[in-house]
RNA sequence: UGGGAGAUGGUGCAAUGGUAGCACGACUGACUCUGGAUCAGUUAAUCAAGGUUCGAAUCCUUGUCUCCCAGCCA
């Protein structure tokens, strides 16, 4: 990951640089993750957590997690467990700071009193239509509601009855009074609160009034002592109403700051598509290793180092960005690459048979785990008469370049022998079932000095090769940018998932779930928790960059 | 056509009046018992037009384009 220090400052932390300078903010930062458990956390929430954890790591302070669970009718506890597990795997910690809006609950229900009798906020019975009418659009200024003008005491009167549940759902709200002609919309009298006679996660029955987002959300960062509140740019519009409920109340005055969202192509980051893709069952769950869910990530064998590494990459501005999805798997395969050990496994099993080899004879050959680390060591293979290979290393027509099995020619076992192909064996459809070859017992560990072997390739000895499922994932989506079709559903890849059988070296026999592997020359793969002993499974994390698979395609 | 924000290689981020740089991608080549990794190199950008200035991505003017806002969602 990159150093902190060589990084060149974004724009938050230089704003954060200068206050500090100026003996802002007691010397310390405060910031906080606000998510809403209505959904799991994704790729994009990595950063908004990078940059929340990240200042106070740098300057000092903390970085509290604090639900908005303003919504009863959309939030449960799943969600909440999911969330903080996924933040600790990340690797952001937010000690003892573990707060919930509902717990401010009553404080906010004070604070609206006191807007009320100050003459800030009124409670009004227009319906969610008449509302929206009252509003105005955005060239048209908005009209007053005609219980704009109530009394204190009848506003104190009605919302403390608000409270009490004596009125149904939709009949009535508190509005701030603010002015319904300013040209931002939020502005115009926003709903502090609605009746929601519904069980909340948290609090059960004991309210029946629910705060809304705006009038929440500054007033618990004052309580908490935020002092950088981080949000994405659609919240821009809404600073300055921020900005002015804090200002009524005698209250702490967070600075509200605002960055792009992150996006990625082949993916998206709507929480309600995502959820719509586990409901229609596309996905297998939350945790389908092709979601951009931080669950899907790590259960496809994501490290959380590249996912830090790759949110740092991708810099925090204020410009629309579409980050290509090729920087995060070079980030996931350059730390993949360090520290995953090296096997051997074959997913479109091809046999070979080695004419010049003995039948039964079995040698453990030296395989180097890493050549990236040499402290990890070596492990034995076995290798047999009889093996696999990939249907890929092997052509009977071979075009310019091939550097694999063909008829005649030569290539080397990975860690073994160099082998000279001398046919093959047909089935009835003409289709090959077999390879044959012989092999130079003088190529162990050593190169013929009278030809050059271009090609190595990988193998499993037939006889104590271990079946596995291994499951090759594509991108989810076919267009780079599925968010920006009308019919976005249309752009879900028929192919994100295959299936495949293949044989893995024996060393794997006892592979633990999420244990992160190369099997040389195909990709990273990782044990998905679908393995019962017996049984194994394995996801595809991420190809290995594949220059022949490139000239393949050029020539067609 | 109200308000807010933003425009730098294909993508993302720097340069805050003084040589437009870094990363990913793409393309060459070297090396290699992974067609991986590594190494070397190439490609390619300041939204437009004026203005200020010795000098402009940066300052000024005008224009263009893109995104966000009319939930009792967050």
């Amino acid at each position: 990951m990159s150093d902190p220090e060589s990084r060149a400052p974004d724009f938050i932390r230089t704003i954060v640089a200068e206050e500090l300078a100026a003996g802002k903010w007691g010397g310390k930062v405060i910031t906080r993750f606000p998510p809403e458990p209505n959904g799991y956390l994704h790729i994009g929430h990595a950063k908004a957590l990078c940059v929340d954890f990240g200042l106070p790591l740098e300057f000092g302070g903390r970085c509290n997690l604090r639900f908005d669970d303003t919504n009863p009718t959309k939030e449960e506890t799943e969600y909440v467990e999911a969330i903080m597990q996924d933040i600790r795997w990340l690797g952001f910690d937010w000690g003892e700071h573990l707060y919930f809006a509902s717990d401010y609950f009553e404080q906010l229900y004070q604070w609206a009193v006191q807007l009320i009798k100050d003459g800030k906020a009124y409670v009004d019975d227009l319906t969610a239509d008449e509302t929206r009418e009252h509003r105005g659009t955005l060239t048209e200024a908005g009209k007053a509601s005609p219980y704009r003008n109530r009394s204190v005491e009848e506003n104190l009167d009605l919302f403390a009855r608000m409270r009490a549940g004596e009125f149904a759902d939709g009949t009535k709200t508190l509005r701030a009074k603010i002015d319904m002609a300013s040209p931002n919309i939020n502005l115009r009298d926003p709903v502090m609160y609605r009746i929601r006679h519904a069980a909340h996660h948290r609090t059960g029955d004991k309210w029946c009034i629910y705060p809304m987002y705006d009038w929440a959300h500054g007033q618990s960062d004052s309580i908490e002592g935020v002092t950088h509140s981080l949000c994405s740019m659609e919240y821009e519009d809404h600073r300055p109403l921020y900005d002015w409920f804090v200002e009524q109340l005698p209250i702490h005055h967070p600075r509200q700051i605002e960055f792009a969202r992150l996006n990625v192509t082949y993916t998206m980051m709507s929480k309600r598509k995502l959820l719509q893709l586990v409901n229609d069952g596309v996905v297998a769950g939350w945790d389908d290793p092709r979601m951009p869910t931080l669950c899907g990530l790590r259960r496809r064998g994501y490290t959380p180092e590249s996912i830090r590494d790759f949110t740092d990459r991708v810099g925090v501005g204020k410009t629309y960005n579409l980050i290509q999805i090729e920087l995060l798997e070079h980030c996931l395969r350059e730390d993949l690459n360090k520290r995953a050990p090296r096997v051997m496994a074959v997913l479109r099993p091809l046999k070979v048979v080695i004419e010049n080899y003995p039948e039964g004879k079995v040698e453990e050959l030296d395989a180097v785990n890493n050549p990236e680390d040499a402290a990890m060591g070596t492990r034995k293979v076995p290798f047999a008469r009889e093996l696999w290979i990939e249907q890929a290393d092997f052509m009977e027509n071979p075009p310019k370049k091939y550097f694999r099995l063909a008829p005649g020619a030569e290539v080397r076992l990975r860690w073994a022998y160099i082998v000279k192909c001398t046919g093959v064996v047909k089935n009835a459809r003409g289709e090959i079932v077999e390879v044959r070859c012989t092999y130079d017992p003088a190529t162990l560990g050593a190169n013929p000095t009278d030809r050059k072997i271009k090609g190595t390739i990988h193998w499993v000895a037939a006889q104590t090769a271990r079946p596995a499922e291994i499951r090759l994932y594509d991108h989810l989506f076919v267009s780079p940018k599925p968010d920006e079709v009308e019919d976005w559903k249309s752009q879900i890849n028929p192919n994100s998932l295959e299936r495949v059988s293949g044989y893995v070296e024996p060393s794997l026999a006892d592979a633990a779930p999420g244990n992160r592997y190369q099997f040389e020359r195909t990709g990273y793969f990782c044990v998905d928790p679908d393995t019962k002993p017996g049984n194994l499974v394995f996801n595809r994390t991420v190809s290995l960059r594949d220059t022949w698979g490139k000239i393949e395609k050029q020539e067609g």
